[in-house]
DNA sequence: GCAAAAGTGTTTCCCCTACACCCATGG
DNA sequence: CCATGGGTGTAGGGGAAACACTTTTGC
């Protein structure tokens, strides 16, 4: 009755398809982008919210799915599958360091079709996924925004927005005690590329309750501080969304904003009510990026612009480089910064470590308030 | 040739075993001991550490295996089968909250019989598997210390050794951000119990590295204030080891002390240097595990012995209180300390919390220098 | 010159550790 | 009455956040 004590080849025994999903994460101006593709099967797999099972309905053009597919062969591993099937359908070619596993996904009802199909996922990196789309299937593979893919009207087939969802909160949790933000670096980096892919993976959209408020919050006082106007009214909005739905985008929660109203709240909203928040969310997001976007054109090389959600630079260098193994400085080098302006950086490549001692954390406390003696 | 445009049913496309493997862990005492079974299969699969690749050989009675087994219908989630297996082999019965994946083993070569099997393993929790062993295939079924079974002579089939070591290390990463301590606890237990699980989890056996230093200096300084002699001579014994091969138990490698060496030390170092340092440690920890163990025949009701590894018990009590939704206070109720003397403790539940906010941090940093101004 | 970014110096203050102390119990 | 464990009070030191300031670039 065991797999230690029975027969492996007992016919009772079903067998299983077993597959791999790839969360493939980039980061594209100031938002966390994920290779995505477009089945050309003309029917989607979709999952009932209500019932967690998923059935075959018709395609729409905003259906998605994550790069994936069986393992083929009796000797492939499932890294190895991973990589394949990332390769085949979006030119993407990684090595087993690029790819770490997030778990097994076999749920019951999951996949529609014949058969019961166990898929394990595995999240991936790289920092410019240089020559995507090359290959044989990719003609339909992009990459998108993960705040817009899990949003109305995209649908992610199978329980892949599940997947997306914990593959972010896990590399969350990475961020602190390995050099995993490193791997959305080129080769050669400054100290502000580094701090940008922190402050992208812990911005509040990929965020839990706690975190969310706290940025929210250091958002606000920040722009005060800058005295920007209309941005402050956005980021006030985001803010007052926040504090409503509480839990905004929960990456652990089984569907975006499923857990609305459950942490204490009265839960009496109703399903549209919860779907106006992640209207007005995507909004100011959305609004967000097309800034950002018309000044990156106006700089295209630029990898980063000017989203005003920032950790405090000289704070998170001194953090940074304090930390032994993470980075190592290269000697007389440096790169003169992505705006253009201001005075050329130095140049790190990473070291040794693979843990991070002390780990590098974001923020300890939300600064409270910011009473500070008047000078 | 994904999962998502294949055909399911194409007959080139292998399909695979699907088991489950479960760790389950508890506290005995003041070490960490995990269910394994012995196989009735005259023949063992065990893993040869050169080649990664598992054979069948000669059963010897010193070789364990993690209760699991194949997932046996179509319909049967994979938590399920986990806790299937677990109460037929081990006759302990839980409940889906009380287990969490850890991910899915696939290794090709990872099993030798015919076939290829993916197993998802799932770590369980409970405070006194009160009724174990009462399921139809318990006759073999035990629970054993963790540093017992990964060592000599000792031998765990499969890859259920470095399944074990990643369901620790795991468990350890959750201990600061989730309240899964408290699934090591009865339902009331007092401040003392919770600080006593962290104390068995963060015990430098079960860390890595820098931990493992850390708490080492930390038992030094502790045991040198308390003035024990012969205790504090083994505990430099266990701190040199650790300083010596660096990694120690590295939970994290694919074999226990593999990774000796290989963190800039010389590696030069035999295997019978190896298993020389394997010996010390586990003479170490055998040694304070006896101590206790005659402590704890004293008092049989004891749940906890007088392992000198402590947590600075009046803050631990201040910080796991402050944690909001953590634990929650049972008005008055009492209950009289372990040993018997002492003032009896207040009582806790566990809270709504499901995130710890801030983490309970064990510790800080290596208290540096104990340099307090001589009062 | 001016704005913007990098990065170092410096100050302030909060939090965490450490220790003292008191309480309640059993022997 | 002493030893032991539970728990609160509190001081002070370390460290991180906040702020100041210099340097170097583009316009």
């Amino acid at each position: 009755m065991t797999h230690q004590t029975d027969n492996p080849d007992d016919p009772k025994i079903p067998r299983f398809h077993v597959a791999v999903d790839v969360v493939a994460l980039t980061i594209k101006r100031n938002l966390l982008q994920v290779a995505v593709v477009r089945r050309d099967n003309p029917m989607s797999c979709i999952i009932d919210k209500s019932t967690g099972i998923a059935s075959e309905v018709p395609r729409k053009p905003t259906d998605y799915a994550l790069p994936g597919g069986q393992v083929k062969w009796q000797n492939e591993n499932l890294i190895d599958a991973a990589r394949r099937e990332l390769a085949e359908e979006t030119g993407i070619e990684l090595s087993r360091d690029d790819l770490v596993q997030i778990g097994a996904y076999g749920d019951v009802g999951r996949d529609p079709r014949s058969g019961r199909t166990v898929s394990v996922a595995f999240v991936a990196f790289n920092a410019e996924f240089a020559t995507p789309f090359a290959g044989s299937d990719a003609a339909s593979a992009q990459f998108i925004d993960v705040v817009e893919v899990l949003a109305e009207p995209n649908r992610l087939e199978f329980d892949h927005s599940r997947i997306i969802r914990e593959a972010i909160s896990r590399v969350r949790d990475l961020m602190e005690r390995t050099p995993i933000a490193l791997k959305f670096c080129e080769e050669e980096f400054t100290l502000s590329d580094l701090r940008h892919v922190y402050e992208v993976i812990f911005h509040a959209a990929y965020n839990e309750d706690a975190d969310a408020l706290r940025y929210a919050d250091r958002i606000r006082s920040d722009d005060a501080l800058t005295g920007g106007r209309e941005f402050e009214e956005r980021m006030q909005l985001l803010s007052r969304t926040i504090l409503e739905s509480k839990t905004m985008f929960s990456m652990d929660s089984p569907e975006p904003l499923r857990s609305l109203g459950s942490v204490g709240f009265s839960s009496k909203r109703t399903s549209s009510r919860e779907s106006e928040v992640v209207d007005k969310l995507q909004r100011v997001l959305k609004d967000e990026y097309r800034r950002s976007e018309a000044v990156s054109t106006r700089n295209p090389d630029s990898a980063r612009a000017n989203l005003k959600i920032s950790l405090d630079a000289a704070n998170f260098s001194r953090k940074a480089t304090a930390i032994e193994g993470f980075i190592e400085e290269i000697p007389e080098s440096t790169r003169s910064s992505a705006s253009g302006t201001g005075k050329p950086a130095q140049l790190y490549r990473k070291g040794k470590a693979k843990k991070l001692d002390p780990p590098l954390v974001v923020q300890r406390r939300p600064t409270k308030p910011a009473k500070r003696p008047a000078k």
